[in-house]
DNA sequence: AATAAACCTTGACTTAAGTCAAGGGAAGAT
DNA sequence: ATCTTCCCTTGACTTAAGTCAAGGTTTATT
């Protein structure tokens, strides 16, 4: 079977064994999403959840007037949806497909009672909430704390830490989505884009590539300490 | 043993054997912390997580240049600074007592293994990390979709809830600190009780009481639907 | 290839909320 | 009981970022 190698890769069944993947193999259904397209809706029933296998997605909050903004991009691999399971029975967000995306779904019951058999499935679980909570914390501390310029000289320097301190960043997602990540709107990102290549930290390269040339005026960016002009 | 009892009576281990509550009161060690003080900053490595037992604190960011962002204000019998715990060995926020408080630690590696032993703890750990992931799902939205008056009212109406409906709040906290929870500064919470209490949407009865004159109205002020003149 | 749709940028303007400053009042400390 | 500190409010001013509008560009779709 192909799947049990797919779900076996997922890290959130990491050290499971054989019998235990077979047994989320059995439960497991298959999603194909076409971009554009909404996987779950707010306030929704949630009768499980999901882990993205390949493609793109967005989970986001849609104020009443349009503005949206997004609080995850799921790596392929990572799951979604998974607040629900253990709390509240409803989604607290939106999710919708970036990209043509193919994901797992699993019901609720079937992984609750795996949960309760298998300790290192539930620290995975506990591991992948925590986590969420990090990232989240960071991101109240973002638009409560930093203004725009900083949250984006924090964004470029993650992405940099992400493929190991290159300077050259390949950004994943257009510069609207980007702008809703950050909490702002694409204009706004773009003038501060054009600021950050008129003082000399950045240089834009192509649609979605951005050249880092001042890493140290980012990160005093990032901290507060230093302000564009 | 009278911490048993206490043990006994946090949400977090409820339906616990007799017998792993006597594990937990074996691990615990009880702190008591002056109004004002510590608890631990963020970047500390931790190497445990709290339960407030009585009293009152703030779990917070602060940015470089003093200004604060509260991220939760624990009830007595919540858990706090459980994070590290289950991912990244360091508090990503700091905690101080907002009076005199007594709080149970329990060392990360004994509860670990309790919960290796134990799925209930298991689930009803991940129940907190849940509904925390929601809380900080609908910050996220207060500060990047709502103005400040729409997230004082929902403020208001979330109080109201707690209270089963009632139109007399208690205010828990100083408006110092409310500012602080709500994302903005006491300038402009005081300013915008002003114009609410001018439009007839509450009343101020005295320094940490409010009353709801106009339910209906907050309501619409919380969902964007309207805005203070 | 042509058309449509979405994406991105720039300019002029508005506005919510922050800063700075000052004063009064309540509460905790000596 | 007095003093000091913190809390709260109000006014005048500044500013970061949003809105509205328009034009150009890239990317999909027919």
């Amino acid at each position: 079977m192909e799947i049990i190698h797919q779900i076996a890769a997922v890290p959130l069944f990491k050290g499971l064994p054989a019998e235990q993947l077979q047994d989320l193999a059995r439960i497991v259904v298959t999603k194909v999403i076409k971009r554009g397209q909404t996987i779950f809706s707010e306030g929704d029933e949630a009768a499980g959840f999901y882990v993205l296998v390949s493609g793109r997605a967005k989970i986001f909050k849609l104020a009443p007037d349009g503005k949206e903004q997004i609080l995850h991009i799921p790596a392929p691999g990572e799951p979604f949806g998974e607040v629900p399971v253990f709390a509240g029975e409803r989604f607290p967000a939106s999710a919708e497909a970036l990209e043509d995306s193919r994901s797992f779904f699993f019901p609720r019951p079937a992984f609750v009672n795996l949960i309760k058999k298998n300790p290192a499935l539930a620290l995975n679980m506990m591991a992948v909430l925590a986590r969420r909570l990090r990232r989240f914390t960071g991101m109240i501390e973002n638009l409560s704390l930093r203004e725009v310029p900083g949250r984006l000289a924090a964004h470029f320097l993650y992405l940099s830490d992400r493929q190991k301190g290159a300077r050259e960043l390949e950004l994943d997602i257009s510069k609207n989505q980007l702008a809703s990540l950050l909490g702002t709107i694409p204009e706004t990102l773009s003038r501060i884009l054009a600021r950050m290549g008129k003082e000399g930290l950045i240089e834009t390269m192509g649609p979605r590539q951005i050249r880092i040339l001042n890493r140290a005026g980012l990160e005093e960016l990032a901290e507060g300490e230093k302000r564009l002009s």
